[in-house]
RNA sequence: GGUCUCAUCGUCUAACGGUUAGGACACCAGGUUUUCAUCCUGGCAAUCCGGGUUCGAUUCCCGGUGAGAUCACCA
């Protein structure tokens, strides 16, 4: 097969709730095709009405978009073997499922479901593993829709075949039996519409989580059923709970990539963390942009074994990512991160003030959510807190007064200073030497005098973003309150 | 229980059969004339166990052990 040609396609089913592991089953097939010049198609695992969840497309289709992973074909932009939602498609699956009745190898399944609640327990009680072709009926009624149709294994033979991540695997005969084609609600089941559906989408990988191994037997034996040749079989490793391992899964309180997104996490870090998660190209990089990923993937670098989710890398990568985001970049990501206090700012620009205040706080943001606690004190004069001065632990040996006295000076010194961070920074310094306090003392005092928070940017810089005025006003705020009582 | 799979620092991982077993996260210590961070330096820390093959095994083979997956009219 030419490179060109490769097909992969993630196939989501629509229950609501998009988690690490995922969407992680999207990024692998959509680097495997772009690694290869080829497409991605999305494809809509509808058939579990029970399940289904009403807007959980449109919340799996924003994920993807913004992680970057535009579908080539699927829903939204259609293609040439649409329709791309599985409910879509019953008539072809009818066809196919004729194929093989016809041909004798399915049947319909007569019994109701109590029968074979009956036949399982039964087994059970005899230490004896379940297998319905055991149970297969001698007569069967011929079938037609509204009831279940079933595989007809005809050679219970062992299955060798190889997986591109996992290498050469088989398993006996156990593993075979007579599985639900079609399901009495006349909708296919997964095992039987994916097959039909990645032939006929000419699917070339058949990418899925692990836990597919085992039936991967009963699919070998309907390809050959159905004369189809199989895919490339591409299992993916799990992503494993952060405290165990098991399987990361909505039960453990596993966080949805929505709620990553909305606590400030940049779709170019939960990309590359998610990309490195059981897949590496082989040398130390650790930070990967999407150019590169299409590039380097390799479906033979993959892991085989599951790797735990570990959220400090992913706060790490954030961290990474943010620092190397051209500031207008950061700036049209970080909508809807600021603090309410922003939207009452009077001044003349604010965007390029946010971009300042971005620009200071590049370094030290974890995630955009950060934004919102820490940068209040730009766009609302802080409310005054007595305590916070007076108990600092450096500046516990100064009275109120001296506390005042200090400002005072530098009240004064501010008053004559171009307001430049260089010029600033110069003034700061003369004040050292001419009060003879110690940077952490005076440095501190002005610092909270300014923000009346636990943390903020270097001194000048924030003096400079803040405007000469904002500041003489709240540190002349402060010394009133130091002398008022 | 049957079947299948996996196994390197706490975590993610690298290492044509020959390396002082490398890197990253986390953690600890120090530095960058305020804080919190960033950044830099250093430190701690691993080949599951037992056999075999080999001059030599993290690597190949076998057996244990441990872990996981799966045995639905869910995907």
């Amino acid at each position: 097969m030419s490179k060109a040609k490769v097909r992969t396609r993630f196939a989501p089913s629509p229950t609501g709730y998009v988690h690490i592991g995922n969407i992680r089953s999207a990024i692998f097939p959509y680097l495997i095709a772009k690694n290869a010049g080829g497409k991605f198609i999305l494809r809509i695992e509808d058939t579990d009405r029970a399940r289904f969840v009403a807007d959980a497309e449109k919340v799996l289709e924003d994920v993807m978009l913004w992680l970057g992973l535009q579908w080539d074909e699927g829903p939204v932009v259609g293609g040439p073997f649409a329709p791309y939602h599985q409910t879509e498609r019953q008539d072809i699956y009818i066809k196919w499922a004729q194929k093989l009745i016809d041909k004798g190898l399915a049947y319909a399944d007569p019994y109701s479901a109590e029968e074979l609640q009956k036949m399982r327990e039964e087994a059970d009680a005899n230490k004896r593993p379940f297998v319905y072709r055991e149970h297969r009926p001698e007569n069967p009624p011929e079938w037609k829709v509204g009831m279940p149709l079933r595989f007809k294994q005809t050679d219970l033979k062992s299955w060798h075949w190889h997986d591109a991540v996992m290498g050469d695997l088989s398993a006996g005969p156990e593993a075979l039996d007579d599985f639900i084609l079609i399901k009495s609600d006349g909708l296919p089941t997964y095992n039987f519409a994916h097959i039909v559906d990645d032939a006929e989408m000419e699917t070339t990988h058949t990418t899925r989580g692990v836990e597919y191994v085992s039936s991967t037997p009963n699919y070998l034996a309907l390809y050959e059923a159905l004369e189809l040749t199989p895919p490339i079989f591409v299992s993916f490793p799990h992503i494993l709970r952060p405290d165990g391992k098991k399987k990361l899964g909505k039960r453990d309180g596993a966080k949805s990539v929505t709620e990553y997104r909305e606590e400030g996490y940049l779709p170019e870090a939960m990309l590359n963390f998610l990309a490195t998660l059981g897949w590496n190209d082989g040398t130390e990089q650790e930070i990967f942009t999407m150019a590169e990923l299409m590039d380097k993937f390799e479906i033979g670098r993959i892991q085989r074994s599951g790797a735990r989710f570990d959220e400090n890398k992913l706060i790490w990568m954030n961290g990474q990512w943010i620092r190397r985001l051209p500031v207008e970049e950061l700036y049209t990501q970080s909508e809807g991160f600021w603090p309410a206090s922003s939207g009452t700012w009077v001044g003349p620009d604010l965007p390029a003030y946010k971009k300042q205040i971005l620009g200071l706080m590049q370094d030290r943001l974890k995630t955009l959510g950060d934004l919102r606690t820490g940068t209040d004190y730009f766009f609302a004069d802080p409310a005054v807190d007595l305590q916070m001065m007076t108990g600092d632990k450096k500046l516990k040996s100064f009275s109120e007064a001296e506390l005042a006295d200090l400002l005072q000076r530098t009240v004064t010194k501010l008053n004559d200073t171009e307001w430049t961070s260089e010029k600033i920074q110069d003034s700061l310094n003369e004040l050292l030497v001419e009060t003879g306090k110690k940077p952490v003392q005076l440095f501190s005092l002005i610092r909270i005098a300014l923000t009346f928070a636990p943390f903020s940017p270097a001194l000048n810089e924030t003096m400079v973003v803040l405007g000469k005025n904002v500041v003489l006003a709240r540190l002349n705020r402060a010394i009133e309150a130091l002398t008022s009582d």
